[in-house]
DNA sequence: GTCTATACCGTGATAGAC
DNA sequence: GTCTATCACGGTATAGAC
């Protein structure tokens, strides 16, 4: 996907974007019914992200193919491009959602406590409960290096995941630290730690929130007996 | 690659382990002349291991075609051929290659040491040199999710990771810690902790070394000032 | 908005001359 | 051992009827 554009005809025309999806939801909507079942538009679109997901993640971006996924979704590959102007674009729109859904859960979970010690440990139980729960988006986001975004769309990914951790940034600063901390490592050990269960976690083993407060006590604590 | 044996003729031809390079080297190293320069065959299966080692990191490995690695080991894809079955003997090439000499610079590391912390430290530093060694094919190993792995291939490589991963939990288990601490996350939060510096690290900040030595000596005292 | 049909082309892999 | 030529497949994307 990057810079070759295999497959497809001509060159590069990837970065078209036809957003066909502007003003959806118009008709009932307007008309005064808002949630009941989504404005046909919608429901299709969101059947695709959520079919590119499962299949992003389980065979990875590359070998999903647009056939698949179309497959998966109970539609046809050319229903596909008439919500999302390329695989790039169907790609960003499933991080954003998982982006912005792994957002929201760890937003949540701090809301609830006051101590910023707390604070953290339930963002962390939401990150790694998130991040574990099968077949969901952030996995992509989280396990794909970032030399390999697509060109087309990594700033708006950067900036999606920027904002995520800022969070974390946020949280760390309100620890009650030694003066000296570097609390970007802080940060980036935390995260780093955390995320890799990615790679080793199984169900049946601990669960995601036990793995979080382990790790989060360990650093805290040390684990030098001294 | 996985599963799906796409592009080829016919369905799963895969599995076919051809290894023409078994008994490589006979006339001139039977004639005395060892190292010099390599037989033939040796210096041309090297030289695609190594373009492959660099267009599978930058690239990724779905896109990296036959062709480029071809191309940029100045032969021809059929040549590559030759020396590997396909392309997934080819990634398994890379990956051991990679991983046995990561290993070897982590267990040369702490030759060098007798102190338990000191050792696990030089074997951390050795790590993360090792991973953020731009273009080296380690990452790929590192980066690529294991429920990624080619089938085909897919044992060989956990055994590699289990065997590089062994030295540290013989490491870990050398330290002097409380009876109740929980070693095996010891080992995956500072593995974790470590290796997602492949995915923020840049150049001019601080050193593979440096990161490696702060992060475990923040995990070893613990943040918390109490 | 959705489907059928298809264009175009890069891919992994092979055959067979040399 | 290496090269030329090519195969068959399936990739992304599109055109145009409905």
């Amino acid at each position: 996907m990057g810079e070759k554009s295999r497959g497809g005809r001509g060159k590069d025309r990837m970065a078209r974007d036809v957003a066909p999806n502007r003003k959806r939801a118009r008709s009932r909507a307007a008309a005064g019914g808002e949630k009941p079942n989504l404005p046909k538009g919608m429901r299709a679109r969101a059947q695709i992200i959520s079919a590119a997901e499962a299949l992003f993640n389980r065979q990875g971006v590359d070998r999903a193919s647009m056939r698949d996924i179309a497959s998966a979704a109970r539609t046809q590959p050319a229903a596909v491009y008439y919500y999302f102007a390329s695989k790039e674009e169907l790609l960003w729109a499933v991080w954003e959602k998982g982006g912005l859904e792994l957002r929201k859960r760890v937003s949540e979970a701090i809301a609830l406590e006051t101590d910023p010690w707390r604070r953290l440990e339930a963002a962390c139980v939401a990150h790694v409960t998130g991040l574990l729960d099968w077949r969901r988006a952030v996995q992509v986001l989280f396990v794909l290096p970032p030399w390999l975004y697509p060109e087309s769309i990594k700033s708006r990914v950067v900036e999606l995941r920027d904002g995520y951790e800022q969070m974390f940034v946020d949280l760390i600063a309100d620890l009650p630290l030694a003066r000296d901390t570097d609390r970007r490592y802080v940060r980036l050990s935390l995260i780093g730690a955390l995320s890799w269960s990615l790679f080793w976690f199984k169900k049946g083993g601990d669960t995601p929130a036990a793995i979080s407060k382990k790790m989060l006590s360990m650093l805290r604590a040390g684990i030098d007996p001294r």
